[in-house]
RNA sequence: CGGGAUGUGGCCCAGUGGCUAGGGCACCUGGUUUGGGACCAGGGGAUCGGAGGUUCGAAUCCUCUCAUCCCGACCA
């Protein structure tokens, strides 16, 4: 690429609307512009790049066996009627109508469109495994886009799905899967951590996320300082405990008179009481049943695991309307005792760990102290549904405590089992001969988001560093004397030989002052950088520089094509 | 959806009732420069987000509306 005719604009300021590193950036290296919010036009620079992440994860998922297929944005909103998605997806899904009036969606995800195109074609067992994958925009209404490509409401994502005959295929699908995403990642030159992830709406039981590390990122990831236990925050269990209480220690249950005092901070407050010792009661709706939910009162509500522990398909709390008429009482006195309609009472492990506990007394401006479970009320169920956080201690090992870093999901691989294959029918004739659902996984990547996680992950005060593998060019020709025949000359050959040699070069031919050029290359990040000047030209040398270390070296014309081919290989290594 | 903020040339910003709406960056022309975003001179480009209203007079005040950003809730 000659820049003097390249679609290309660099900026020295940024819009104050870009608030992340990596946003501010691709806008100043003119690689991208918003043409709404979360929706971007993707300029010649950041295509360049993108086109080669896609093709990494095409090398990597063919080595796996993968089919690449392309499916349609628009889908009629009949398959998502089938799959039960339609009533619950909520507003993130853009529905629309046709001229005849016919309900459709702009596809998030492609799991209804795979499964009725795979049901159309699957008979037998002996045609699986298939492991069907396509790179395609995608659409979801967030609510809130942000930070340019990272959150885009318009963004590049590759889905892959898996179809085999049984459990152990399918896991063995998801391992190549995750083993195919680990080198993807890699190839790309990130930093990132593989770890527990929930599945939230999309449903099934496993799931990993691929998170790029990097202090911009919106997802919080626990991970044990001793063993290789990592996990993403909301996933992240809590060490089991064995508990058992002394009852000799229990005093007599009493109500309190607690006059408007509603919050944790208030009751603690108002009744000399830590935290710890209260109970949070909350009503969930779980679907459409409700479910009184008890934490400890310093401990949060995880609704992810809630959702997991009951499969729904949505968790939220109750409304005020409805948590009074199942506890009789206003929002803010709820507890598992006395309650007006008796629901069911999911309680977190730790509850069972608080002696003489406060909880809401299900009358307005009431609460009970010095209540004990098992001897005052018991739960339906127990689990674990609160937050992990960092410094606690690593539920798989005996030594390691919980570190927080912040993570930016590139890609998420989740084993789905037949949760769409029943409900929509994606049958086969197994060995025995009797129709089964097939067994289902779905494996996704963040296009856009990788990019922008690896400006993130490389760059410093003068701009971006790409990674070899990804830069959109790989080297950049900086003739600055335009004048000198001899500085030209030598660019002009140089850049072919580089061509020639299968090298992405690019060539700064633009009448434009040193520095200028010197500033442009920074920014956009070039690996390398050749710079061809009167001076060294006049002793047959050029100036080399590697982008990553700012190390410059001056060389013979004659040995700069194999330096740079060498320089290549070792990057891509 | 709740809370907060902002809309003035492509980008950053000034202008808070009174002459023809300014500056910097970017762009065009000429000249001087030429190894880390040059300088001088000249020039082009804006219905001040939109609609309505108040006023002799509105970028500025009022009403409505649209858009964008931040925090939260929410989210493969």
């Amino acid at each position: 690429m000659r820049l003097s005719s390249a679609f290309l604009k660099t900026m020295k300021e940024v819009p104050k609307e870009a608030q992340v590193v990596s946003h501010q950036l691709m806008f100043r290296a003119g690689m991208i512009q918003k043409l709404a919010s979360g929706i971007y036009n993707y300029l010649p620079m950041a295509l360049r790049s993108l086109r080669k992440i896609e093709a990494i994860i095409r090398e990597e998922l063919e080595k796996k066996g993968c089919q690449e297929v392309l499916m349609p944005i628009v889908q009629p909103a009949e398959l998502w009627k089938e799959s039960g998605r339609w009533e619950y997806y909520g507003a993130e899904l853009l529905r629309f109508k046709d001229r005849k009036d016919s309900d459709f969606c702009l596809g998030p995800t492609h799991e209804e469109v795979i499964t009725d195109m795979v049901r159309k074609n699957l008979k037998s067992y002996k045609q699986l495994p298939w492991n069907l994958y396509q790179i395609q925009s995608k659409f979801r209404d967030e609510i809130r886009p942000r930070f340019g490509l990272m959150r885009g409401r318009e963004f590049i994502m590759k889905d892959a799905y898996s179809f085999d005959e049984s459990v152990e295929k399918s896991l063995e699908n998801y391992q190549l899967m995750y083993d195919a995403y680990t080198a993807i990642f890699n190839r790309c030159g990130l930093i990132f951590k593989a770890v527990d992830a929930a599945t939230g709406a999309i449903g099934g039981d496993r799931s990993h996320e691929f998170q790029v590390l990097a202090e911009s990122g919106e997802d919080g990831i626990l991970s044990c300082s001793h063993c290789g236990y990592a996990a993403n925050e909301e996933k992240a269990a809590i060490k089991e405990k064995s508990y058992k209480l002394d009852n000799s220690t229990f005093i007599s249950l009493e109500e309190v008179h607690t006059p408007n005092q509603k919050s944790i901070e208030e009751v603690t407050e108002f009744l000399g009481k830590k935290p710890e010792e209260l109970i949070k009661s909350m009503v969930y709706m779980v679907d459409e049943e409700a479910v009184l939910v008890l934490v400890q009162g310093n401990k949060e509500v995880n609704e992810a695991k809630i959702q997991a522990y009951f499969n729904a398909n949505i968790v939220h709390l109750a409304d005020d309307k409805t948590v009074e008429e199942i506890t009789g009482a206003a929002t803010g006195f709820a507890g598992p005792i006395g309650l007006n309609k008796q629901i069911k009472i999911a309680a977190d492990n730790g509850v069972q760990g608080i002696i003489n506990m406060v909880c809401g007394a299900n009358k307005t401006d009431y609460h009970l102290t010095d209540v004990n479970i098992e001897r005052d009320f018991k739960a339906d169920v127990l689990g674990d549904f609160i937050h992990a956080a960092a410094g606690e201690p690593c539920p798989v090992c005996e030594e390691g405590i919980l570190e927080e870093h912040r993570g930016i999901e590139v890609g998420q691989v989740f084993y789905l089992g037949t949760k769409y294959s029943k409900s929509m029918s994606c049958n086969f004739l197994d060995r025995n001969g009797k129709e089964v659902p097939a067994e289902m996984g779905c494996y996704g990547i963040g296009v856009g988001r990788t990019l922008a996680a690896a400006i993130e992950q490389n760059h410093d005060d003068n701009g971006i560093i790409w990674p070899m593998a990804i830069a959109p060019y790989e080297v950049l020709i900086m003739p600055l004397q335009l004048k000198d025949e001899d500085v030209v000359n030598v660019s002009n050959t140089l850049y072919k030989s580089f061509l020639e040699a299968g090298i992405d070069a690019a060539i700064d031919d633009r009448n434009e002052r040193a520095g200028f050029k010197f500033n442009d290359a920074d920014l956009i990040g070039y690996p390398v950088q050749i710079i061809i000047g009167s001076k060294t030209i006049a002793e047959g040398m050029v100036e080399v520089k590697v982008r990553a270390t700012g190390e410059k070296q001056n060389m013979k014309v004659a040995e700069v094509k194999d330096w740079m081919i060498n320089f290549k290989s070792e990057a891509l290594k």
